[in-house]
DNA sequence: CCTAATGATTAGGTGTGCTAACTATTTACA
DNA sequence: TGTAAATAGTTAGCACACCTAATCATTAGG
């Protein structure tokens, strides 16, 4: 029905943005405090290699933005950024040990506190939810961004 | 089981930012450009008046914080800021008749955008999504209370 | 009364996000 | 082959969301 379309269409506008603030506020708080694009990012090269290119477009955001991003995370020592042999142009970025050892840190920590607000939910619930957060990411993680030519 | 709380952890951590980079994005779109904070406060003050440590607290920002974003908000003509008769320390905030035009614009140009992403998915799935964010919603925003609307 | 506590703003700093302009390299094609 | 175009990143400059610390009014309490 169109009608339930644009009620989860308002709930998704009022409940993401309110999640996002969560764990941003839980982030700073850590000993070592991420902001949700370095630990998105860090996060993806935990588990292999990008590019800039391909990190930015994995990210939803522009060239110059991933730059500066990469600059901190670089300017810690927790990412290494070298030029590509084969094609000088790119810039191909890995995780250090030491950034390494972060992800795991932090990560394990925030997985652990989002899990432990999940506690007291049943068992169906969190079905729902795993179901859910799968199609939610068919959706709105497409590396095909869909736009459409005339929105808004 | 243990395991699917941190899986179904990892997975917030993962898909919440990317959806609001995309909100975020589209907001930027618009002809009227906002950003995310903006319209919350904005929505929020469509529904009723509030002062600036409840408006603060319901998007769980510290105050110096919301106290900026609604002045640019004033300085669009969006809002109004009064000091309250009852005790001169309390701003109090409410939409100007553009602020009304203004989110009603834009909120249904958003939500009519976002239920567009959401067309190509079966019933099941709609269904499984409703249920779903209203438990994040339970989970997430412990602090949901009305209010009734105070004199001035 | 005069000092706490409270509500809000200002000041100062970091970081994300953008576009536009620039450098360096590679590809294309005439 | 040699120049133009495309591609990958960086730099610069701007707006704004975050924060903490310090400050100003106003109200409440001992």
């Amino acid at each position: 029905m169109n009608a339930d379309r644009h009620g989860i269409a308002l709930s998704i506008l009022q409940i993401i943005p309110s999640i996002m603030r969560l764990l941003a506020a839980e982030l700073r708080q850590a000993e070592t405090p991420l902001l949700p694009p370095q630990l998105s990012a860090l996060t993806l090269l935990g588990e292999t290699s990008y590019n800039l290119s391909e990190l930015a477009e994995l990210h939803g955001v522009s060239l110059p933005t991933m730059s500066n991003t990469i600059s901190k995370l670089v300017s810690e020592g927790w990412v290494a950024r070298q030029r590509s042999q084969t094609d000088r142009r790119v810039v191909m970025l890995t995780l250090t040990p030491v950034g390494h050892q972060l992800i795991e840190k932090i990560g394990q920590k925030l997985v652990n506190n989002l899990a432990s607000h999940l506690s007291e939910l049943p068992d169906s619930d969190l079905e729902t939810l795993q179901n859910s957060l799968a199609i939610l990411q068919t959706i709105f993680t497409p590396f095909i961004f869909k736009k459409s030519a005339e929105s808004i």
